[in-house]
DNA sequence: TCCATTTTAGTCCGAATGGGCAATAATGCT
DNA sequence: AGCATTATTGCCCATTCGGACTAAAATGGA
């Protein structure tokens, strides 16, 4: 085995990716595939061959499977606080229904550009894998704790009908996302596209118009 | 059914399991499995170790991951159509009103009884595998048949907001179906076991709260 | 009784997986 | 200029995967 024409070993075609790149580029193909795959599905290849790279370079950056998970979660985290927050500067001002209008709209914009959020949520909230407990810490807990605050002062002003805050917090997320985390069943059974801007605005108003009247 | 005597033919397992069972025994762990690790995700060899046999026999009993996917699938609609069937004969009676209370609650204890269908829904309706297609020809167009004829109904009568109609079926249907999709992350985050009698109803009377007023 | 059929287990294979590791090119510090 | 660090590739490993194939055990029909 040795006469082959062995090509060089080390590190040969830096084509024209930017240093600083590769890092990012690596975590927005782990989102897409984890939530494509799960992570037992996902592999450390695909990610590495989304982002075109080979598949030790992943292993370098962020050492584990795990580990890329849990640096890919944060980076996700980050994308919907950055989304989120441009929401809440302009409804911060806005009475109680208003801002809450305001946010769900908001949210739902989120949902239809990271679709990859909702998704990974279903794959990795079965079993009792450490990566439910985070994402409970990290994510839920902090997102529920606002949501709840907003739908007390709404059911206190009489918009929406009293009710315990869990299942309507959950009632309202999915309601969110459900067009977006399945926009494939909606484009084989329908052939609609729900990440065009009609859809979203079609959404919205639908969800908006059930909740609050 | 078997009584006594009659053995069926053929090699015992092992484990000396009736022979009519094994393929049932199949089929629930492949919806089990399915439903937590996707297609990809989801091993013959998992599957089998889960029914207790080896991947074999699953492969003489389906020849094929995908042909055992396909009996999994027609499996799972055989079950929701008895579920919804026996609600549907109480309710067809009834005013257009409590008709659809009736089934928005035989269809949310069916969400709770077999939270692995919403999760297949997830996992399968990404991409544009032939199983999105298969899923959305033989489960969501009649299911979303009945509902839409359901909601036009509703919305003449003025009890829910004139509204687009496939907008609504999504809200509606992922809403129903959120506590129990997600159940590993209520547990994780409220310490809460979604699937108790209490929790469903309490979701039921939300759901209905919000919707019907 | 003997043989075809049915249902099970066991074995082997090529491909893919997560992980480990050495080689090497680029960069930056001194 | 020299050297440590960083970023990248190629290759190796044991394990597991879907699938193909074979062996065996039990039954029923001839």
């Amino acid at each position: 085995m040795s006469d082959a024409p062995t090509r060089p070993r080390g590190r040969p075609a830096r084509n024209d990716r930017p240093v600083g790149e590769t890092r990012e580029a690596i975590l927005a193909a782990a989102l897409d595939v984890f939530s494509r795959r799960g992570f037992e599905g996902a592999s450390l290849r695909d990610i590495a061959a989304a982002a075109g790279l080979e598949h030790s370079l992943v292993r370098y950056h962020f050492t584990d499977k795990a580990g890329l998970w849990r640096a890919a979660m944060t980076h996700l985290i980050a994308l919907m606080d950055a989304h989120m927050l441009e929401g809440w500067r302009t409804a911060r001002t806005l009475p109680a229904v208003d801002r809450f209008a305001m946010m769900v709209t908001t949210y739902v914009r989120y949902c239809a550009r990271h679709p990859e959020h909702a998704r990974i949520m279903v794959h990795e909230t079965m079993g009792d894998s450490d990566r439910v407990t985070w994402i409970a810490e990290h994510i839920i807990a902090p997102q529920h704790r606002n949501l709840s605050r907003m739908l007390e002062t709404l059911m206190d002003q009489g918009h929406i009908p009293r009710s315990p805050v869990r299942p309507l917090i959950y009632i309202l997320s999915a309601a969110a996302q459900a067009p977006f985390t399945l926009a494939g069943e909606v484009r084989a059974a329908y052939g609609v596209d729900t990440a065009s801007e009609a859809e979203i605005t079609a959404h919205t108003q639908a969800l908006l118009g059930l909740v609050l009247r």
